[in-house]
DNA sequence: GTAATAGTGTCTGTGAGACATTATGGC
DNA sequence: GCCATAATGTCTCACAGACACTATTAC
């Protein structure tokens, strides 16, 4: 690849004569894990299969990393062509990376995994694209309900509960809570927010007072406005604080 | 693959009659980053690059992810090929996939970085294999100092870098600091795995109390001993606790 | 004996959690 | 006026960090 410059004049003819070797010949993939909460539930976009294998079953977004892009890049421009929904790769975080080597029936696939939050109200609503008969926002609570029965392809399942533990612990030490919400919000929707992600009910006081004694986390504004969620009586709106780590931390230590 | 049971008479006839279509042709690899502490100081395993490209500069160990493989039974493999030393794919931990287009000038390579931590005792020292003309540890502070001038191949010092700040948090929160010591150590061995790693000065009445007050962190075995690390005079020696995830926690912020 | 390290005790500040109370605004 | 929620205050406990002090053992 041309920005490389070789170390040494034998190194370059190296290079240049250079013939690929033989090598296990592995598809490479990019999945994506969206969370956004919808009416106050945590929620994550899945996308219904078109094609055999896991035909009708729900999978998460994702496809084939072509040969000069990274994986980010693929995750990013997969999203848009099965959904419609624009993501810049930066605001990606890697996940994990799957590799067993029967995960997909028809050939062996890599599949490196990445999340990213995003408040719903500027998403808008994703179309079914490239090889997806459907797509729509699943609450996580539902997913894994027994009553709802639903299907997920591959391992994906693995990845969507790994990427929620993710998130989960994200929320402790970083403003990672900001990202669900728009750019102005009230202290009732930031605690929303952990509430969803974690599944937990918070006390109102202590966390009022652990968010404001955390610096940067959050700016006043200095005026007042209604929750985005729609619930409650006015309150004072803030923003997103510049800190990209919480110190104390916002702990869920059992606690309420 | 074999285990694969279809979902319906329609999918199994589907994947009989499958043929692999195009994909991007990408190479798959796995390296790993084994971490000890040798004269107590923070080291870990590079092996000299024998060819082309990146001939005489170091490298982790790691390689190509066969077919039917996964890239941690792959690292695991590859560092007993090159390396001589036996390490179970279990006690690897994934760090992070590097997928940058350009990160190998011979060709496209996608690679899953791990990271192991062993106690130096145990681990032996390693010998050249394949592709490799020397193997040997580094410590983390020679390997970064501008007086070494120590070469590394690819991105592998970002890798590095990666892995010693995933080896720092982990310390905090679980009881990683036992995987660097032998089955019986004393307190004092302990708090010289975390200065090794954190590269700073621990108050020694302090940590004492901290690791102490932490259940499950160490378990004492009611015999006094010699420190494995050769230093101080007899003391108390432990052994690993059964907790996974240390609560409290050791922080290290800004402490002493 | 001396010096270094092991090990104990105490004080202070901070933050978490529990709980009580007041203020505000929608209905 | 009623009620849910916003917002503030207070108490207790746990733990971090600082520091002083005693005990043990290698030399």
């Amino acid at each position: 690849m041309s920005e490389y410059t070789p170390r040494s004049a034998e190194e370059a003819a190296f290079l240049t004569a250079y013939a690929p070797k033989e090598y296990p010949s592995i598809a490479y993939t990019a999945d994506i894990v969206i969370f956004t909460i919808v009416n106050g539930r945590l929620s994550l976009l899945l996308v219904k299969r078109g094609g055999h294998p896991y035909k009708d079953c729900w999978a998460l977004p994702g496809g084939f990393v072509n040969f000069d892009e990274s994986s980010e890049d693929a995750a990013s421009r997969e999203l848009e062509e099965e959904t419609g929904l624009g993501i810049s790769s930066s605001f990606l975080e890697q996940l994990k990376t799957y590799s067993t080597p029967n995960r997909d029936p028809r050939m062996r696939v890599v599949s490196t995994a990445y999340i990213a939050f995003i408040p719903y109200e500027e998403l808008g609503n994703p179309e079914a694209g490239d090889d997806a008969s459907d797509a729509h926002y699943f609450a996580i609570e539902d997913l894994f309900s027994d009553d709802e029965n639903i299907e997920l392809a591959f391992d994906h399942e693995t990845i969507i509960r790994d990427g929620l533990e993710r998130a989960q612990s994200k929320l402790e030490y970083t403003p990672l809570a900001t990202q669900f919400l728009p750019e102005t919000f009230t202290l009732s929707d930031l605690r929303r927010v952990y509430e969803a992600v974690w599944g937990t009910q918070l006390h109102v006081g202590n966390f009022r007072r652990k968010v404001l004694n955390t610096p940067d986390f959050v700016t006043p504004l200095g005026s007042k406005g209604g929750s985005t969620f729609g619930e409650g009586r006015t309150a004072e709106l803030f923003k997103a604080g510049k800190t990209i780590l919480l110190h104390p931390a916002i702990l869920r230590g059992e606690n309420k």
